[in-house]
DNA sequence: TCATATCCATGATCTAGATCAATTAAAGCT
DNA sequence: AGCTTTAATTGATCTAGATCATGGATATGA
């Protein structure tokens, strides 16, 4: 996730220096809410936090052997699949506290490729041992249930947007979604920098790259954002608002 | 899941008599594989069984509160999301075994609608008593991530068909993904009855209802499939696979 | 059993958004 | 700093599939 400059940059310093989950600003998102404190210093040995990944570089690739799940501490990730013949689809945009990896449980292979949008960094969370954990703490297996059943229902929510929305609602529900995930996280609701590219943005929306760098121009045009490569800003959200239906 | 001559009727009597979870034919693919006998007979106590549906009744409305998670016993459902502004998405159909409600764990209010496509009957879980019972029985709770990991991994599935799939893809895909579904359950892959209307693939692959349709009309002359109502054999699912890419 | 509603098939037409094409603007690299 | 590659914008054209329209087939129900 990146920085505006007048936001106050919540979560600046994850990247390069260690620290405990009960002293995350990422704390109230995690996992580890409601933990006791003896349990969730039990977690936090588990919990491997070295890497950071540089923009492109993949996190996990789909057929690959499952063995971990990813928290994002900061930057932005997203996923794709692929049909056998190259096309894919972008499934989702990962920023600090979401969970990525999660589709890959059941199969116990990665089904997704998983790619840094930016600088950006994790904590893995190995699935066996959050499993040998989660025998004696059944907090966790509940917040863990939890995550998945909002993954899940986010999910189905993109769904109606793919199968139903036309294009200016698909791009207006995409940025409000963004502009509530950013509020969450104590940034600015308003205005917030694009860390995928245009192509990235379409292709999850089911749409061209055309239509929406079209689409931008003509938001711009009337007055619902103004926007400068990267740089966002929400100028109407009523309006906004109304378009996603 | 309706019947068709040929195949041996696995669970036509589901809907009229109890049958306990270690008597179920469902039971390899349902919540409670892995238990132990002892935990078996404790899961069996909290399932309410009495409920049957009949063609169009709900199972549960969009809005209202969470409470149970269910399991199909005999028939199939649908679950559909809306708009403000009243368009909805068929977000999936559901067969004996598979998990309803799953995506409303996570606020604790059902976010779909759920409705029987025929004749049918479930399994209510209530997710209280769930959560009690998996505090010592952490196998259930492991069965429960993966059931949703596994749906997750389908939605992502049909993000990709959604997204970036041509009309025919779509309904090659939806016919093969039935197929094995059936398949799995000890039907034919090759013959079985659509229990939902074209509207409803229509709607749930995101076309119109005169595209399935004609996309049917041409599948049958170009000799992929027979169809006659709600009856359809796969004549050439090579053919199949390779349209679905 | 006949009536009425809903579902399905098929043809004719239209359109939102894809594709193609050309230009400009940013990012990376050496 | 300049060179090369990739990303983004904008316009012109095309098309897959939506929408509109009609008639036939299947259910539902008094």
């Amino acid at each position: 996730m990146s920085n505006v400059d007048n936001v106050a940059p919540l979560f600046k310093d994850l990247a390069d220096h260690y620290v405990a989950c009960q002293d995350c600003s990422l704390y109230r998102f995690c996992l580890p809410l409601g933990l006791h404190s003896r349990d969730l210093q039990l977690l936090d040995k588990i919990i491997k936090r070295s890497q950071t990944y540089k923009r492109g570089q993949p996190l996990f690739a789909a057929e690959t052997e499952f063995t971990s799940l990813y928290v994002v501490r900061s930057g932005s990730f997203k996923t794709t699949i692929s049909t056998s013949n190259g096309r894919d689809q972008v499934t989702g945009f990962y920023f600090p506290g979401e969970f990525i990896g999660l589709d890959a449980i059941h199969q116990q292979t990665y089904k997704s490729n998983a790619k840094a949008l930016e600088s950006s960094s994790v904590c893995e969370l190995p699935f066996d041992n959050l499993q040998e954990l989660g025998k004696e703490m059944p907090q966790l297996q509940v917040q863990l249930l939890t995550r998945l059943s909002k993954e899940l229902a986010g999910d189905k929510g993109l769904m109606l947007l793919l199968g139903k929305k036309a294009a200016d609602e698909k791009l207006a529900t995409f940025l409000l979604s963004l502009s509530q995930r950013f509020k969450e996280r104590g940034f600015s609701a308003a205005e917030f920098q694009l860390s995928m590219s245009r192509g990235d943005i379409a292709n999850h929306l089911g749409l061209a790259v055309e239509t929406v760098s079209r689409l931008f121009s003509r938001f711009q045009d009337e007055g619902l954002i103004t926007i400068t490569g990267k740089a966002i800003a929400l100028k109407d959200m009523e309006k906004l608002q109304s378009l996603c239906e």
